[in-house]
DNA sequence: GAGTTGGTTCGGCCGCTGCCGAACTATCGC
DNA sequence: GCGATAGTTCGGCAGCGGCCGAACCAACTC
């Protein structure tokens, strides 16, 4: 069963928690240093060291040097996809009464990245808002833009690929961990997330995937997505 | 970080090779008994038993009693669905040129089930054709069925649910590990292996994922689907 | 009843690997 | 040149977990 091999592989490299922390973190879409990814899982930078070249040698990381820093992130948008996947069983798994809760952890559940795109509350409500208005279909095996949703998002700013002969679909649906619904991934999530993080409706918590939503980023969001956004507690 | 803890234990539990055997071997979509999985994986009855009784715990397997047997399956799409995507990851991260021949890969090489539709060189080569009749559209981030596609196959015997209000796309893509290119899943893909199952164009080699195309199968496909059938080699 | 088969539990062995500290290299600023 | 910071390599320790054999249980056959 030549099959099986090469998925252990992957699998076991991700079944470690040091390796699964950094991997969480990296999904933030941010390049990340060998010191404050192991500041984040909490080892010894030689540690660190002997996992970061394990996961980048099995091409699950990259890395670009810049300076005397070594940035590692994620290597390409299937293992972003494959981590979803997994952190997606997993949530499914996990008793759904006891969540231990802590700020920290309040603050990704209400809004965050997912690699390239947003997740949590916020990233649930803009799908939701989008769905109503019906620029975007959302279900259990795909997603796709409509033609009025390529000529809204267009107005916001993203730019978006003419539909093309093979109409290719740039919008996928992501199954939400914290709340167990599907947010927008793919081309149209990402787009999405970077125009609001460019007009500063959005901002990234420094060392953190979380997502702070900004006084314009909260009248934006309700006159240009028709949308109230989600009480942030 | 509460966040990554579960995806830890998912990802170890598929990150040993009995393990992901067993995993690898129910993806063929088919339940199998303890021993069965136990001789795949080349352990002891009682080592696989703590396997299964693990895989079964952390709800990545389910389980059925029949008479005097255990029949463990795949426990949900979204099971199948991260698998998928671990060997995708994994398929890539392989040096393309050595690979390992046998004949028993060959034969899953040229095709086999995947959890529930086609997978190998016949999978592909049938979403290759329902693609060029525009049936079907297929691109990275998802999947579509055209209406033309419901009509052919409504036509063929499969039960397609009928466009609702919010238009549930039942077409996925699915990134073939051997072919690296995509083949059709999601409720499209499980409905076309079931009629081509049912009308015995293809049948299942018993203890394996691997699918035999028929006499009757190679006249259907170019029959009903307009296609060459692939090389058997 | 006795024998057979499918499966689980238990105890113990052994190897893998994650972890650290210390030594080392490389790059930067002074 | 010196010192500081970023990162890797190495040796050694310790613990987790996969594996088996043997005992055990439960269902079925004769």
């Amino acid at each position: 069963m030549v099959a099986a091999a090469n998925m252990v592989e992957i699998a076991a490299l991700v079944g470690d928690t040091a390796r699964a922390t950094m991997l969480a973190a990296l999904m933030g879409g941010q390049a990340l240093t060998s010191s404050e990814l192991a500041g984040l899982a909490r080892v010894t930078r030689a540690t660190a060291s002997e996992h970061l070249g394990k996961l980048t040698q099995a091409r699950l990381l990259a890395v670009t040097q810049k300076r005397r820093n070594r940035y590692y992130r994620i290597a390409s948008p299937l293992v972003a996809k494959m981590l979803e996947s997994i952190k997606a069983v997993a949530a499914l798994e996990t008793p759904p009464r006891y969540q231990p809760r802590s700020a920290q952890d309040d603050a990704l559940r209400f809004a965050r990245t997912c690699y390239d795109h947003l997740a949590g509350r916020l990233g649930v409500a803009i799908a939701d808002a989008l769905v109503r208005k019906r620029y975007v279909v959302l279900s259990d095996e795909g997603g796709e833009l409509t033609v009025a949703g390529r000529r809204f998002l267009s107005g916001f700013g993203s730019v978006i690929m003419p539909a093309s002969g093979s109409r290719r679909i740039f919008c996928r649906p992501c199954l939400d961990w914290s709340e167990r619904r599907y947010h927008i991934a793919g081309h149209v999530g990402a787009e999405i997330c970077r125009c609001c993080l460019e007009r500063g409706w959005l901002v990234r918590q420094k060392g953190s995937r979380a997502i702070r939503l900004t006084a314009v980023g909260q009248r934006g969001l309700r006159q240009v997505f028709g949308m109230e956004p989600p009480d942030m507690r």
